[in-house]
Formats: structure tokens, sequence, C-alpha cells
DNA sequence: ATGAAAGCGCTAACAC
DNA sequence: GTGTTAGCGCTTTCAT
């Protein structure tokens, strides 16, 4: 039940005497960084294997001044809807092991105060900041540290910084675009909860704003007001917005949870989808197709924003003087939310 | 737009010599491991404000042959209910801060391999590992890793190593007891997806053993077979179900995005929670609450889980020489999908 | 109560 | 093509 007999963990000293050559010679087969004979070579990667031998991280970090270690910076809130915010983890991680990079989980609860302890004590090498705001206390932080950072979402000043997002402006548009197509002159928008407006989350300003003007430029009337976001939440929502505006037709909804109870408070009155709602959802194309309707849907591509952030880090790391803003153009799927009016 | 001008680092050096005292000092200042007169301390203290300095968790990590880093491995699996490893996964970041551990995020896509790499190189100085199978082939290499672990989840045979989980088995016998009491004879259970069965993740056999005992002695009837995790999946399993077992007046959902679909599934049939179908959850309370039927559950404590696994690991880092196992007992909390038969 | 210096495991400049 | 060695920034023993 205790600890496994401890064999003594091999350092590059005990590779070097029993492959019967330097230490500078095996941290050179290590690295690739001059030329080793051939047989010199196979005999110390033998070796290597042999004893089991592993660089020391830390060691490494010293010597090297690099980690190999990027901070991820996560929301924990709940009002942020957790399985897309795993899906950005998982992106993140899965791509940075692809150049050998590990990731530190960093906590938003931690504040600034979590990113400069991760930086100034030379944990990590750079850092992915996801739930960026407007006028994100944490920029100046960042823009002060001897590390890099990527932002997952887009600041009103990201000067300095990195960004990457998926270009919400342009969704509005595109979404507005395609229900007006369809003939829908009265459209609902089911955005976020509003503590996530309230923050004034970047995305949600963004999509408000594309959606507010490729309206106006259309002629179509928007009805836009919180909904909380659970079923009771949804079923006012629907009352009260069908009781002022019976002549809307058409949703935009970016709220993943809402998509579920959707169908079903539509049925209590009556109304099915697409018959007489179309819906265009905001998400994931995942969570799209998983409902009793499959959602025509505006793509919410976390793993492309994921991966785009690691290499955007590394390139900052691996010495790119100028950052750069990055947004995703939106792509719509059909599916079966959608229908002419 | 280039990086920020690059103050020099301050080192342990440079708080010493603008101190005006000896390294050994600072050092001993910063881990208060021999006593050092007020003044000298207030002064060094001071400096070490003014230089804005931090160790250098790489130099620590070498002289103590400690990191102060958790790794954590977690399943990026789309079946496993990503919201529930996401309260894990916050439980365990936050808890380990309040111990000044950080955490390494590891995916389960890097298998045993992963493991090996971050405790070899001496990333971190403990592992928290999720999703464990009944036998599951990482268990081998965790015992012979020099750093401790604890498994969230109950292998076959966890020997050598501690683990926490709800009890499943337990929680099997408290959903039977609680339906039969209310006078149901014939039960369901909504497990998870059939790949979590077939991996046999630990829970799943569990709670059924636990449901088949409990229903053994007490005469009650247990319908169980593979769901399919979408609105159509449900909608044939209750088809299917209620076709052979037209009786069947209580279910056991253990499968969180299925509590979704089922009140609306049963109302297309003309069946409504709890007057025709009572319904057990097994999901964290907060998900249990926000559907269009608050559901009584069996809480699954995540966030429990998560803080004893680090309180574990750090005992065993601290040298603690047993391992435990540890199973929470499940509670039920009454809400408004269960009624008397 | 404090200092000097060895050593943690690795890299890379400087030898040859 | 390979070896020697001075660091990297910290902790800790040994002195005083």
């Amino acid at each position: 039940m205790s600890q496994p007999a401890a064999r003594p963990v091999a350092t590059i000293k005990d590779v070097a005497r029993s492959a019967g050559v330097s230490v500078s010679t095996v941290s050179y087969v290590l690295t690739g960084k001059r030329s080793i004979s051939p047989e010199t070579a196979a005999r110390v990667r033998q070796t290597m294997v042999e004893l089991d031998y592993r660089p020391h991280a830390g060691a490494r970090a010293l010597a090297n001044a690099k980690t190999n270690v990027l901070a991820l910076v996560v929301p924990l809130r709940p009002e942020q809807y957790i399985p897309v915010v795993m899906e950005f983890v998982a992106a993140v991680a899965t791509q940075a092991r692809v150049h050998d990079q590990d990731v530190l989980l960093v906590t938003d609860a931690e504040g600034i105060e979590g990113l400069e302890r991760v930086a100034a004590s030379a944990l990590v090498d750079g850092l992915i900041v996801m739930d960026v705001t407007e006028e994100d206390p944490r920029i100046r932080a960042l823009r002060r540290l001897r590390q890099p950072s990527v932002l997952i979402g887009l600041p009103r000043n990201p000067s300095g910084l990195s960004c990457v997002d998926l270009d919400f402006e342009a969704a509005g548009h595109l979404a507005i675009a395609e229900l007006a197509e369809l003939g829908h002159t009265t459209i609902g928008l089911l955005g976020p909860p509003h503590a996530v407006i309230e923050r004034r989350t970047s995305f949600a300003t963004r999509l408000h704003r594309g959606v507010r003007a490729e309206a106006e430029s259309r002629g179509v009337k928007v009805i836009s007001h919180a909904c909380d976001q659970t079923f009771a939440g949804l079923q006012s929502w629907v009352e009260t917005t069908l009781a002022n505006a019976p002549e809307m037709t058409a949703l935009i909804v970016h709220n993943e949870p809402l998509l579920g109870f959707l169908p079903a408070i539509l049925a209590e009155r009556g109304l099915s989808v697409p018959r007489d709602m179309s819906v265009v959802a905001l998400c994931p194309d995942d969570l799209a197709v998983q409902h009793s309707v499959s959602y025509s849907n505006i793509r919410l591509p976390a793993d492309e924003l994921g991966r785009a952030a690691v290499e955007m880090v590394l390139r900052q790391m691996a010495g790119a003087t100028t950052t750069e803003t990055r947004l995703l153009a939106p792509s719509l799927t059909k599916r079966r939310s959608t229908s002419a009016h």
C-alpha cells in the first residue's frame, strides 16, 4: 500500500556515464543542436531507453528559460455554456500537444493576480485567455507580461495583443440575411443570459451590432430582450414576446440550453418549427443536430478557434513581433429549422 | 505592437543585493524555515515588492524536487456528459489553488504515455485521474510512478491507489428503494450511452449492481437497455420499452441530456411526469432544476469529489503511506418528478 | 541571526 | 565529433 520502491531517477549524468560519453553529447543527442556520429547517437538513445531516462522539466526550464507550458485561462461561470467552454479547452489542449506544449489550467476566479503569478514565476511561456470582455481589466496586465498572450474574444482595444474569434458581427448579418431572404420580417433574438450581456462579453455586443445593422438595411424588425436560461424562463419570454409581436415568425438563438426547450414550449402554443417559427441557432454543429428539431445553425467553431489560438501564441513565442486579430468568417448550415414564410 | 520593453526579471540575487543581505536570507524569508530578525525580514519583503520579485518556478522545482503542480487527467469523449466533467475540473482547479498548487491538464487522448511523460519529467507532484474504468490499463502505469495518484472512479482492483467516487451501488439501492416505497413495481433504467457501458466505466456497472440487488430484494421489475443520447434515440427507447412493458410507471435516469428530452417525449404519448411516470435522476443538483420538470435527484457531487481528490493526493504527497478508497454516500432530494403510484 | 557555497539537472559556449 | 565547464535561480548545509 506504500509508495512503490523508488528506483532512483536517471539523470543526464547517468546516461552519459552509462553510454560512455559526456553529458553535453547526451544533451545534443536530445536537442539535435549539433551533429553526433550515428553510432554514438544510437548508443546514447539506447542507453536512454534502458535507463528510462526523461529530462527533468524544471532543470530544462531553468537552463532554457522556457517551460513548454501554455496557460489557459478559463471561465468557470455557470452562465457561460459549459460544453462550449470545454470544446475550447479540448481544442487547445490537443493542439498544444501537437507542438509539444503542455497546458496549465488557470481559472478566471484568480483574476489578474492569477495571470501575473503564472507568468512572473515563469511557469508558462505564453497565455491563452478565454471569455474576454470589451473592456477587460486583464488586458492591461497581459500587455505588461514578458510572455505573449492570445485572447479568444475581441476587446474594444486589442492593440498589443493578438485576438481570435468568430466574426460575430458578420454572423449577425448572416443570420438576418438568411431569414429575411426566406421572407421573415419580424425576428426575435434570443441571446445569452443577462449576466453575460452585463459583463459586456464581447461576442454578445458584436452579434447584436450585426443583427441590427442588417435588419435595418433590410427593413426587418428585431425583437430582443433578456431571457432566463431555464424552461420556465423561455416559456415566459415566448409568451410575452408573442403577446406583443404575434407577427414574429423567426428566431435567432444564441443560447445553447434554450435550444432544447424551444420546440416543446412552442408546441404548447400549437406552434411548430419550422412551420410557424423558423430558427437559426448559433452553436456548435454537434449541438445543432441532437435536438428534436435539427437546427439550421451558424457554426461556433470552437475547435478551429482553439487551434488558432495555440498557433498564434506559438508564433509570438517564436519571436513574431506583430500582433494579429483574426476573425473567422461565419458559415451557415441549413437543416430542418428554417423555412420560407 | 512588439513585445513590451523587457525590464529584466529580478532574481533572488537582485533582491539580496538590493536589501543588503545574502541570498540565503532572502530564501529563508520566503520559506520561513529559519528565524529572521523582524527588521531584516521587513526590509527583504519590502525589496521584493519594489523589484516585483517572484521566485522562478523551474529553479524551485529543481532545488526542491517538487513543482507544486498536479496533473488532472480528463476524458474528452463527447459521450461523457461534458458539463459534469467540467464541474470536476472546476472543483479540482479551485481546491488546488487553496493549497497553492497549480493544475496541468492532461487529456486522456494521450493515454498511458501522457501520464508517464508528465510524471517522469517531473512536471507534476501528483496525479488525479478521471473517468476510470473497471480494468483501467492506466492503473498499472500509475502504480509504477514516483508520484502518488488518486482515481475519481473505482476500478476492480484499486490496491496501491487511492480512489474517490460517489457510491453508485448505494445510489442504485436508494433510487429503487425510493420508487418502490412510492408503489412502483416496474421501473426503467436509462443509463449512460452504450459506449460508456462498453468501456466498463466503473460507475455504470456499480449503479446497475445496486439497482438489480435492491429490485430483486423488493420484487420489483427493472427494465434496462441502451438508449441513444439524442431526442430521436429516447423517442424510440420510450416507444419500444412501453410497447413491451406498458406497466412501467417509473424511470431512473442517469444520463443528463436525456433529462431534457424526456418530458416532451412522454407528452407526445399523453403521459406526464410525475402523474404517469415518476423519474429519479442521477445528476448534479443544478441540472435537476433547470428543466420543465424539477427532477427528484440523487446528487452527483462533482465539487465534493473533486475537492476530496485534491485532499487525498496532497495527503499522499505529504508522505501518507496508506491508500484509501472513499465512497461518498448518495443522498436523494425529492422534487416534482416523483409521486405515489 | 546571518553568510558562503555546494548542488539540483540541464544547456551551450568554449575548448580540442 | 566530442569533452569540460560555467551558468540558469533556487534551497540548504555548514560555518560563524
